[in-house]
DNA sequence: CGACACTTTGACTGTAGTCAATGTAAGTGG
DNA sequence: CCACTTACATTGACTACAGTCAAAGTGTCG
């Protein structure tokens, strides 16, 4: 595993991305200079397991999508969470993750090791509720999520998605802010990723894509890459 | 609201059937004596919404089952968590609550104004420390369910639901350990619930219940009262 | 060019949903 | 005590939405 994962370089705070988002938000320049001193930078391609049997069980996402999956016996997947930049990733106080990271592109974090992530936590304990509120977020989007996987039609389901993409992704050309009614982004995931994500099989997940570009609710630039032109019709068909 | 719930009497935590088990296991004595302060016994009778606009937003659950739902604009419902003693109950660090909170039987509660709970969390850090671990077990949860939504079929949603239920619901008769491979529970939910909590219609629940009967993997004593002789059979049909 | 990974489209199927009728049990009031 | 109501559950007939299986299309890379 590890060793198909490239260069690992100490952090730079001062240059960070996402210094001021991310859980290190919560701590002082002289707090971060000490906490630095654990973290070290990954790259891990597209597809890659970040796998829980290595000492990368926590990290910032600094770049990239990672995909949280669970599998029945059969091989039956569902993904149980996405996460972005800048997120942070790792299921605290457990020996086990209770399921698997995916790289879903390729992915830079900047990772800690479990023993000194720890200690970390109890040296400054305004971490600990940061990850706190991190975590009952995560739980209301869990939740949310159930009502998509429960309740919503296909075509629901589809909107809902890529609703929340054009959200949390980052926009490419030009900016979105809630005020601008318009959103062009790069899917980072598979037909059959999204599939997993919603409950649905690839081809139910390619025809309901069909159908919102024959409505013009979306354009298709390629397979990945998507244009809103209206976030509040496509909003309309989430139901949410 | 606030009327329709019965009396409201102090809390007794030295004969309390949840000292032990639910958050106030972290407060010694003293602490809990003071922590007690705030506390109010409240009685809700089955169907009623805990409401959020009241003083009730946190507690700890006595007796019964709460279920939280998330419902959309024409009505569609999700169940998206169900509380049993001794959990805590509550959204903290939150406005306003992200789902509706309902007294799925008769429930007892041991709760605290927002206020003052809000004080003793900032008061006895181990009380937050132990809500962390509280909502991280919550997520896993509700990721469990993610995959039991999306991919599980209604026969394998019945069977993960009864066995969550048999494990959860406090047994009635005899004590159910794990080398018991036997058990028998009452329902707290009535066949609309099982259906809003497994992304299913109440007929549909109804079929494979009768399903499941006519198999010998449950029996029926009355429409709320299940006896699953062999737990190992069921935990097959749950493919979890 | 061919190989490969991913996506789209089509034809058909099957599982769970819908709509409707019937069954059951508990509670109410004449 | 017996009709009557009410709430909940079961069962049946039919339907529809998404799944399955299969073939063809598209784009990238060596």
């Amino acid at each position: 595993m590890a060793s198909d994962m490239s260069f690992e370089v100490p952090a730079k705070c001062d240059v960070c991305v996402v210094r001021h988002k991310a859980i290190c938000s919560v701590l002082s320049e002289a707090e971060l200079k000490d906490f630095n001193h654990i973290a070290r930078h990954r790259s891990i391609p597209a597809g890659q397991v970040i796998a829980a049997d290595t000492d990368i069980v926590f990290a910032n996402i600094l770049n990239g999508v990672v995909k949280l999956t669970k599998t029945l016996a059969d091989g039956r997947q569902q993904i149980v969470g996405l996460q972005f930049p800048p997120d942070f990733m790792g299921r605290i106080y457990a020996k086990e993750s209770p399921y698997f990271a995916e790289a879903a592109t390729d992915v830079e974090l900047c990772a800690f090791p479990k023993d000194g992530f720890e200690v970390m936590l109890r040296r400054y304990p305004g971490l600990e509720h940061r990850l706190f509120e991190n975590t009952l977020d995560e739980l209301d989007s869990a939740r949310e999520w159930m009502l998509l996987l429960g309740r919503k039609t296909a075509k629901e389901r589809v909107a809902s998605l890529l609703l929340m993409i054009a959200q949390r992704a980052p926009n490419i050309g030009c900016a979105h802010t809630p005020e601008i009614n318009f959103s062009r982004f790069s899917l980072p995931l598979t037909r059959a990723d999204l599939g997993d994500y919603l409950g649905l099989t690839l081809e139910t997940v390619s025809r309901q894509m069909t159908n919102l570009k024959k409505a013009g609710i979306i354009e298709l630039v390629d397979n990945r890459e998507i244009i809103v032109p209206d976030l509040a019709a496509l909003e309309q068909l989430a139901s949410s």
